[in-house]
DNA sequence: TACGGAGTTGCGCATATTGCAACAAGATCA
DNA sequence: TGATCTTGTTGCAATATGCGCAACTCCGTA
């Protein structure tokens, strides 16, 4: 809607990559560097952008508080984190909590295990709907509505051998899900790496979180994980109880 | 230089402390609703703010991604943090990592102490140049030319009784901090709180990081504190090392 | 059913934003 | 050393863009 903004949005993504000079960001918008040059100012005033050692535009100092603000205020980060924490030190695995946003499962926390590995996914992304556990316990639960808005996002795009890449084949392991009460990802989105899911419920009963346990496939197999579900499902329980649940599982 | 763009920022500002309708944002800002909704709908579309539950303006998932994105790319932090965890984990205090970018120190990385307390810093801010023990030390190092910029950003607001009010007051701390090789922070932004600093060194030997370890002065005294100040330093000397610092303390 | 508050949309006007062209400041190279 | 190229910055005139207005919808409340 307003033209400007939307640049200067577009000029943070693009500089967030890797460090842009004024002729690239200008090139990138198709507009004349001036143009390019008055907002890029306005950003750095703001704290948004800033320019490194070379002279190259890259994010702001000021991007990173807000976003550590923004974080904080994400109320059941700061209760499940502990738990979290415990999680992935007693396994050494990477534990992740997720939250369902609008109809994006969106990672909220991330604690990585031991030797930890590169991975897709970054507090504040949104995890994908079609092959994250995180995503896919949460979904399981929701009701047959809000599933279906939620599926309506789903890429169903290829990643490995097992990713789902149907609705019906995502919807029937959704259904699989809801039945043993945890989530799996049998190496969907990358081969060499599982995870088992478990739902977090609000005050309400409602499934509005969910925790995922990923390990490299060579660490710990997915039937390795399957053992300690008890354990995860007791952490998850602990951290509903702190939302407020008073209920048990159904 | 951009005006819309100014107000774009001047809108996650506003909504980052609390969330706030429409009508407050067109008020903040001075102009009509439609021209502030026209830009929130611009930035909700990039993820950078959205509606919370009750339809009010917050800041977006987005903003919590290139946070931690932008985190990631300060290479400093990365080589540092492990260090960092250990000695918050040795003393159980809480550790900061400060550096120096343009004339101001910012904090790229803080590991909470046992029963961390509510403390101002939040990574990506900006240290306070007179008060904070890592802006201290790190301006203690710097050559006059640099220094004096960095000192010319200084409040010198009053928080406590210790606090530097004058510049005078402040240098004769720095050289102080100089002879001795590390800085100390007597309650001088909050009268219970009291902190040591130690520089880092990069590649070429020049201080542009630092770090701090910070104790309510009920658990640990500035006394106390001096006693590890061997065990602080040795942990800035292996960052240093990280960094590529072949030397010795001159 | 009428009312008031909050958010949204279409439209004409004018202001803020744009591209240009000229300039400044380094690099790079002969 | 001087010439040439690259990159960033500023002044200005044209107009596209963002602006306020007013009318409308949607809620909740009396």
């Amino acid at each position: 809607m307003s033209q400007t903004v939307a640049r200067a949005i577009d000029i943070i993504g693009f500089v967030a990559h890797q460090p842009r000079p004024l002729n690239d960001v200008a090139e990138h918008l198709g507009v004349h560097k001036s143009t390019a040059l008055r907002i890029l100012q306005t950003l750095e005033g703001g704290g948004f952008v800033r320019k490194d050692a070379g002279g190259h535009y890259v994010m702001g100092f000021q991007l990173i508080a807000y976003g550590q603000l923004a974080l904080d205020q994400v109320e059941a980060r700061s209760l499940a984190h502990p738990v979290l924490q415990e999680l992935a030190e007693r396994h050494g695995h990477t534990v992740h909590l997720g939250e369902l946003v609008g109809d994006h499962i969106v990672y909220i926390d991330k604690v990585d295990g031991r030797g930890s590995v590169a991975m897709g996914s970054r507090i504040g992304l949104r995890a994908q709907t079609h092959t994250a556990g995180v995503a896919k316990v949460i979904t399981a639960y929701q009701a047959p509505a809000i599933r279906e808005r939620i599926l309506d996002q789903a890429t169903f795009e290829r990643f490995t051998d097992t990713t789902h890449t149907s609705r019906e084949s995502l919807v029937a392991d959704l259904n699989q899900t809801r039945a043993r009460g945890w989530a799996e990802d049998d190496g969907e989105h990358e081969d060499y790496i599982n995870c088992v899911a478990v739902p977090v419920r609000d005050a309400r009963g409602k499934v509005t979180h969910g925790v995922s346990v990923t390990a490299l496939t060579a660490v710990a197999s997915l039937a390795e994980l399957r053992n300690h579900v008890d354990e995860f499902r007791s952490a998850a329980q602990q951290i509903s109880a702190e939302l407020g649940w008073k209920g048990h599982t159904p």
